[in-house]
RNA sequence: GGCCUGAUGGCGGAGCGGUUACGCAGCGGAUUGCAAAUCCGUGUAGCCCGGUUCGACUCCGGGUCAGGCCUCCA
């Protein structure tokens, strides 16, 4: 089983090959914690949990090491902090503690270390001053900036010169840089901000320096895959490969001595447009969850391909909320039926290889998802009293079920979805209080049917329609779900 | 101005140089006391103009349109 990622710096599809696969190590930029996480934020989220869990089943769950970092030093922070009058681990405890409970909601496993900014100060400073030990950066009035002509590659991710760059500049240069493009590694802070030592005066880390530094002492360089939103490609990702490249001693200039491939996710568009606070779009994760289960937020997530764009519709979450009826309705019709165990660790077969074959081709989830709504299918067609069939094929299908039912479940977790009790799943957020009230009107309903009063029995069913129930009759009795 | 995406049926959305993607919705049928759920069947496509080819939605060239980045925004 051979996995293919796009590579966002080889400019092509390519086969993944970590430098251990013993320990397969991958970062994706986290978030800064100064405010709740929209729905844009957890398209990253959600697609690099879905090649955390790829890589996990591929090499094994030990053997992957997933950093997510936690920007918790930033001037929005600082101004929010002001604001209410707080310290600023007031507020990133704060939200980081609700990105974490919304990303959890979404299915989103936690990442193997989410390593903070505040807790990463001596690494930060240590990178700062190998840049400059190895003429990359240089210091000025205070501030760090790293020279951009000293490393000839720069520009390679994104795809641009120096001197377009220089061209499509609409910031005012700094008096103190030497080139204009030259960004900052360290600046003093203003009084009142919070600050920390260094050899260039008390101050703190400017935004790139963060992440690579962090990715040098938590993971080692190389890492295997670092990933992000495609905005992040210029400048932040490109100016992290220059710090990453040029602070390792005796550097080759090779920029895979820094992340050896590089993912980024395609934008989500609300309408068409940006999801942006001037144009009053934005949609939070926290309130979105409270309105839909996060595995339908997940799969609607999952529906296109995470490198194009996906644009954000109320349709598009009521289509991935009926999907997830359909699939469970099949999980639930299915409960009967034992779960194939693979008796040892079966990997790299052939079986899982057609099954996996869609996620192992550059997470091409929407075709995975076509896989399960297949899978789905024979799982139906190997039981359902109402398809027709041979005898002998019913005498295969029980173990042929079972193995489906593996298979889909198996694919299923990779994507992160249905592995939650279907009934659970219907009952949605149905408390004890209604379920009995539900189960003993089903009850009621059941005898009066066996007497064939049917009269009484629609009236139960309109009662429990009134309690926003649906009764789902079937060989086996009656199920129910709470309609949305 | 530079760079980068994308354009598929009513809607969402893949693969593929010739053969049904898949899903949602619709329609017809089966099943059901009636419904729901389920099963079976089914219509609808490839932005425009050229080119390559026996054959293009798929490859090449040129347009058009939409979105993003070039400002510490995933």
């Amino acid at each position: 089983m051979k996995l293919r990622l796009s590579d966002t710096l080889k400019r092509q599809k390519v086969d993944f090959v970590p430098k251990n696969p013993q320990r397969v190590t991958m970062y994706v930029c986290g978030p800064t914690v100064y405010n709740y996480a929209h729905i844009g934020n957890a398209r990253p989220v959600v697609v690099f949990d879905v090649l955390f869990r790829l890589l996990r089943h591929l090499y094994g769950e030990e053997a992957v090491i997933y950093a997510r970092n936690i920007t918790d030093v930033d001037d929005k922070i600082n101004q929010k902090a002001m604001a209410e009058g707080v310290d600023i681990n007031v507020i990133t405890s704060k939200f980081a503690d609700i990105y974490n409970a919304d990303m959890r909601a979404l299915n989103a496993l936690e990442p193997t270390i989410q390593p903070r900014v505040t807790q990463n100060m001596n690494a930060i400073v240590a990178q700062i001053e190998a840049l400059i030990r190895n003429g990359h950066a240089y210091a000025a009035e205070g501030h760090v900036l790293f020279d951009v002509e000293s490393y000839k590659a720069y520009g390679a991710l994104s795809n641009r010169s120096l001197d377009d760059m220089i061209a499509g500049a609409r910031v005012e240069v700094a008096p103190y840089k030497k080139n204009p493009q030259d960004f900052v590694l360290w600046k003093p802070s203003k009084p009142g901000e919070p600050k920390w030592p260094s050899p260039w005066g008390e101050g703190r880390p400017g935004w790139h320096i963060e992440c690579s530094a962090m990715i040098e002492a938590n993971l080692g360089l190389p890492i295997d895959i670092h990933g992000g939103g495609h905005d992040l490609i210029f400048p932040h990702h490109e100016n992290e490969i220059a710090q990453g490249v040029c602070a390792q001693h005796g550097h080759s200039h090779q920029e895979e001595s820094y992340a050896r491939y590089w993912m980024h996710n395609g934008f989500l568009t609300m309408d068409a447009e940006k999801m942006s606070k001037s144009l009053g779009n934005v949609l939070l994760v926290h309130d979105l969850i409270k309105e839909f289960p996060g595995e339908v937020i997940r799969l609607a997530l999952l529906s296109a391909h995470y490198r194009a764009p996906l644009n954000w519709t109320r349709e598009l979450l009521e289509q991935s909320r009926k999907e997830l009826d359909y699939l469970y309705g099949v999980l639930l019709r299915h409960k009967a039926i034992e779960t194939w165990v693979p008796s040892e660790r079966q990997a790299c077969n052939e079986r899982e290889g057609a099954l996996l074959g869609a996620l192992l081709d550059d997470l091409n989830t929407p075709s995975a998802k076509a896989k399960l709504f297949d899978l789905a299918n024979n799982l139906e067609h190997l039981s359902n009293p109402n398809v027709e069939r041979t005898e002998d094929a019913a005498e295969v299908a029980p173990t042929a079920a079972s193995l489906v039912k593996h298979e889909f479940l198996l694919l299923a977790g990779v994507l992160g979805i249905l592995q939650q009790d279907p009934e659970a799943w219907f009952k949605g957020g149905a408390d004890d209080d209604l379920s009995a009230k539900v189960e003993a009107l089903l009850e009621a309903r059941k005898t009066a049917r066996a007497e064939k009063n049917w009269a009484e029995a629609d009236r139960i069913r309109n009662e429990l329609t009134a309690l926003n129930v649906e009764v789902m009759d079937g060989p086996a009795g009656a199920t129910w779900k709470l309609k949305a």
